[in-house]
DNA sequence: CGTGTAAGGAATTCTGACACG
DNA sequence: CGTGTAAGGAATTCTGACACG
């Protein structure tokens, strides 16, 4: 993968809150306080001024349609580790059934 | 296309001049020059501050090779309007050619 | 021509706090 | 709990200009 690849352009973080609030509608006080709710993490500039990636205002709009349901944060963010490892899971298995091909063909 | 496509998402105008000096290696002030050299072009906020894509730092570092090379503003501008033009007319080529094939195959 | 810099002002962002409910 | 807001300060950005070469 190229570093400008467009997976990773969307991965960097190079967007302030104001230009955040305008992409996705929110206030800036709402998305520092789902920061403060660990359901985002913006990096920080040398002097601390927050930077958001493309992928962070993506999920910044998930938060907003489930706050709109009324979920809590506390639960958003129950349902995304749930997520998380379930995917976790799945990859450890996908390795573990790599590895077992690999000695029944007798590659090595 | 969805607005998310990552091919959009290279356009979009989000990123300050700051962060474009991070990303480029420029100074804020060569990349103000180019601009105003007509080799690129930022967006604006509503309180005039300039908004880059990651198309535009892409075609700064671009910028920044030629510049290296001793090539001046002009030189690059002129090459990157012929270019520009050439490929106007192979759209246009397309088109035509589009246009003779369903004639030809009588379809209307 | 291309770039550095000091100048003064305007817009942005940050944190911690008080408020409401 | 989630969000608005006023407060004071720090960092960012803008423009027009002078400088050098």
């Amino acid at each position: 993968m190229k570093p400008e690849d467009s997976a990773s352009i969307k991965e960097k973080k190079v967007i302030s809150i104001g230009t955040v609030r305008e992409l996705t509608g929110l206030s800036e006080r709402q998305i520092r306080y789902y920061e403060e709710r660990k359901l985002i993490f913006p990096a920080r500039s040398g002097s601390g001024i927050r930077k958001y990636s493309f992928s962070d205002v993506e999920r910044l709009m998930e938060i907003a349609n489930q706050m709109e349901e009324g979920v809590q944060t506390h639960e958003i963010r129950r349902e995304w580790k749930k997520k998380e490892k379930a995917n976790e899971d799945w990859k450890k298995q996908m390795l573990k059934g790599q590895i077992q091909a690999h000695f029944k063909n007798n590659k090595q």
